[in-house]
DNA sequence: GCAACTGGTTTCGAATCGAAACTTTAGAGG
DNA sequence: CCTCTAAAGTTTCGATTCGAAACCAGTTGC
């Protein structure tokens, strides 16, 4: 397909920058995990993670604020306040895992234990991975982009883009000369 | 499997503050997309991010450093230099695009076009997803943590606790209580 | 009433970010 | 060879953010 390549700057137009508003900052994703394993107190996350007063403060603030937690008095004893995961942060929990797992399988110390499993049979996860909408895993090379009224046509007539699609490095090219569908 | 709770701060030796070392770091993720996007050099990630320029070559360097991308000068001239993903750069597209659609997902105005599809079919590709090692899908309720011998191990003898799984909420503590075996 | 606990705010020095100017190396044209 | 320009950085400096420590304000337990 055509591959002008010409603006694209409407990049900045998608999901990726408002999620990284919020996720982007500085222990978000820190203070997520840590709700993910059951923290829910102030002082707990302040000596879970080594982060400083005032930042959890905010941080925490900002979650609430984007509805990634809600903050709630505890109603026995109202000095405590209890964050918890909404929905909309339980709907991090892929992008969080994803990220562990690469940071995982990059770094030569991390044993990782306790292990993170499925509750059925007990055997590790797989990896966090891209799905087509038939559930097949996709890779890099299986995708492509296109323009919205398009979806579900294949406009190749005259050769096979998919056969250019060899070898990594050319991904990101077919991907993007797609782009300029823009 | 008690639930004791103690220490757990051995969470932090996982994988995902070696991951958020890099990537958590502000535009990061925003220059990996760029790249995946087929972008190479300085002055094209400058005009399509928005960029400083002094940011951009720290950041450009710390990814190189850690091996996410590489540094080529070009060979027909010399001036010019190409940054391109490795290995380990491809293999955070599944980070980026949980990011991506999580942001997506909430977000009002966001239409996405062009819309990334399975490049076999052109329909729009599914959520990236947390899979069993078989390859069903798996949710937050399904996850369990297990100490790395118990592995594959069903240690409930007096009762069910995937019953206990009920509601979201749970899945935090349930997940935390079996932290404890670190 | 008083000490202790929880969840903050304030303050202030250190590190980081960002815009703009400056530098360096390499090709292009004459 | 000499100049002009492009590409990729560096420097500089003001504005923002981070982080440690101190301070503050409602609760609760005694």
């Amino acid at each position: 397909m055509g591959g002008m390549r010409e603006p694209l700057r409407e990049l900045v137009n998608c999901g990726l920058p408002q999620a990284l508003e919020v996720m982007g900052e500085r222990w978000a994703f820190m203070i997520l995990r840590a709700s993910f394993n059951g923290l829910h107190h102030f002082e707990e996350f302040l000596s879970e993670l080594g982060i400083a007063r005032n930042i959890l403060s905010n941080r925490l603030a900002k979650l609430v604020e984007h509805g990634i937690l809600k903050r709630d008095s505890c109603a026995d004893d109202r000095r405590k306040v209890e964050y918890r995961l909404t929905e909309k942060g339980f709907d991090l929990l892929p992008s969080m895992l994803a990220l562990r797992q690469w940071g995982q399988k990059y770094s030569v110390e991390c044993v990782e234990n306790p292990v993170l499993v499925d509750e059925r049979d007990r055997l590790p996860i797989g990896p966090v991975s891209i799905l087509a909408h038939d559930g097949r895993i996709l890779g890099p090379h299986d995708l492509w982009l296109s323009a919205r009224e398009q979806v579900g046509i294949r406009t190749d007539g005259s050769h096979a883009e998919p056969t250019e699609t060899v070898g990594r490095g050319d991904v990101v090219d077919l991907i993007s000369k797609k782009a300029a569908a823009i």
